[in-house]
DNA sequence: TCCCACTGTCATAAG
DNA sequence: ACCTTATGACAGTGG
């Protein structure tokens, strides 16, 4: 079923002819064609609209109506002054082929009251000279009812009202030129929803804007990522080019980032308000597109990367390291998903990066106050975001990281500006500084770990040596007991010569040199220095015990 | 509001 | 002379 038209405003017009001409078949949407009659006829009548919709309903349902049934049954439905008339034959312009064309356009030309000049238009727009048409790739189903009926009011062609019908069924074939003439409703995504292609009924094509664009976008890989109409037509016509074509551009964008990754994206619309994008975009004047600030984090690299490479290094004064391959940058696609902007001139950086200075900790405030799960760009560094205000294609990881010579060789091979390659090793300088920190404090943490360790291990050891000395003075203490009970054991054995037990205060044991055992005590002392210096040797004596 | 741990940065010395 | 590393000191941040 057809949508409900909407008005167009031009922006969300562009872009959606993605894929139109190149890819896919596209259905046509009838009240799409509608609208765009009714802009050539706005004096008509709501009950005369509602009236041609209705019949161009039925028309689809007797798509294999002849084209002559279709002549009568449309006649006076649609008038179109002979201007605009012949911008719809225009419109058609290289959409049809084939021996329906040719009937039509007979059925056209035979008509005895037709304007001379809307024959001459008939005749100029190609549908009398079907060579002109251009074979697309694919074969394309649209524009169900382009039948053209067209009969005369007999009146002066000034002033009269043409009476045509757009009813005839055609199979085309597009190509991307003949999708420059086509305007679309933009689909909200890209692989569900049906696409309502517009009739356009005028198309610049001699702007000289035109051409440039076309040159530009032809050099540039923005041609792979977006259908060549898409990218003409944004660019052919209307008073808010620039802002359509950042609009179409940013969709581009985000569809390759999609189709790319697959992510999962809400609604996309067509408003830069949508919920996932806090993108701003740019232009510079080399056509060059890119977003300078905030852009959704995809890469899966932590940091990622900050920039990328331009293709026309004479137009945009990038910064682009050519030096060790380890670390140049290939990958179009990182390119793609983080900043575009740092093609422009150095100048231009200077200029963002004391804005980015002074927006920095503002956006740093602002992230407080967000999800901390979210990944944007403000959760960068602020060396971040001066390589990003500088755009310098090298993370601040990779700045940091790189070999001194790779580092040189860098700056040597590259056209930077001193403030560039004062930045550039102010970032390198505080990255090697910040990992010699981290470093240096996990030395230091593992540093005290050891010593708390070597704490505990002496603590042990002392525990250890002190169980171990209390458990010798047990023994010690315990030998002496036994000792002293010995001692007096053998004390109270002894006798002197009368038989008479020894008195212990008088005498000591004692086994002399001499072979006596007991001494008088007053003597010990005498004899203890003679004996120490010979018993040492043989294991000691028990005196004074 | 204070405390504390963590982190980044700067300055400086040393290699 | 230049670069890197180590380290103390300081400030900001978040729990």
């Amino acid at each position: 079923p057809p949508v409900p038209p909407r008005k167009e405003d031009g922006a969300t017009v562009l872009g959606s002819l993605r894929g139109a001409g190149c890819s896919m078949a596209e259905d046509v949407d009838l009240k799409a064609c509608q609208e765009t009659l009714d802009e050539c006829c706005p004096h008509q009548g709501e009950s005369q609209l509602k009236l041609q919709e209705d019949e161009k309903e039925e028309d689809i349902n007797q798509s294999s109506r002849s084209h002559a049934d279709s002549l009568l049954f449309f006649e006076g439905h649609l008038q179109l002054l002979p201007s605009q008339m012949e911008n719809v034959l225009e419109t058609t312009d290289g959409l049809v082929q084939g021996n329906t064309l040719g009937e039509i356009r007979q059925d056209l030309l035979l008509l005895p009251e037709l304007p001379v000049s809307t024959v001459e238009s008939i005749r100029c727009s190609g549908l009398c000279e079907p060579s002109n048409y251009k074979p697309g790739p694919k074969k394309v189903s649209l524009l169900e009812d382009t039948q053209l009926v067209t009969s005369s009011t007999g009146q002066d062609p000034s002033s009269s009202l043409h009476n045509i019908s757009l009813t005839q069924t055609f199979c085309h074939r597009f190509s991307p030129h003949d999708a420059t003439l086509l305007r679309t409703d933009y689909p909200t995504r890209s692989n569900s929803e049906t696409r309502h292609l517009h009739s356009q009924v005028s198309f610049p094509q001699s702007s000289s804007n035109i051409t440039i664009s076309e040159s530009l976008l032809h050099g540039s890989n923005l041609t792979g990522l977006f259908p060549m109409a898409d990218i003409v037509n944004l660019m052919a016509h209307d008073d808010n080019f620039d802002e359509i074509k950042l609009m179409a551009l940013k969709e581009g964008l985000d569809t390759v980032v999609y189709q790319l990754f697959e992510e999962p994206e809400p609604d996309s619309g067509l408003s830069l308000n949508s919920s996932h994008s806090t993108t701003s975009y740019s232009v510079c004047t080399e056509g060059a597109v890119g977003y300078s600030s905030a852009v959704k984090s995809v890469s899966s690299h932590g940091l990622g990367v900050v920039g990328g490479h331009s293709q026309d290094d004479s137009k945009c004064g990038h910064v682009e390291y050519l030096g060790d391959s380890k670390w140049s940058r290939e990958d179009t696609l990182q390119q793609l998903l983080h900043n575009h902007t740092y093609n422009q001139l150095p100048s231009q950086a200077a200029s963002t990066l004391e804005h980015h200075q002074q927006t920095w900790m503002e956006k740093q405030n602002e992230v407080k106050d967000r999800c901390h799960n979210s990944t944007t760009d403000t959760n960068l560094s602020y060396d971040e975001h001066c390589a990003k205000a500088l755009r310098i294609p090298f993370s601040v990881h990779e700045i940091a990281r790189m070999p001194v010579d790779s580092f040189n060789t860098m700056l040597a091979k590259n056209r930077l500006t001193d403030t560039q390659v004062s930045l550039l090793r102010d970032i390198r300088r505080r990255g090697r500084n910040r990992v010699a920190a981290q470093n240096y404090r996990k030395r230091k943490l593992d540093a005290i770990h050891n010593l708390e360790e070597d704490i505990n291990v002496l603590q042990t050891r002392k525990e250890s040596l002190k169980e171990e000395h209390s458990q010798c003075s047990r023994s010690i203490k315990w030998m002496k007991r036994k000792f002293n009970s010995l001692y007096r054991d053998i004390f109270s054995r002894l006798r002197d010569d009368q038989g008479r037990p020894i008195d212990p205060y008088q005498y000591v044991i004692h086994c002399s040199s001499n072979g006596s055992v007991l001494i008088p005590k007053h003597l010990v002392k005498s004899e203890q220095k003679q004996d120490t210096k010979k018993g040492r040797s043989m294991g000691g004596h028990f005196l004074g015990l």
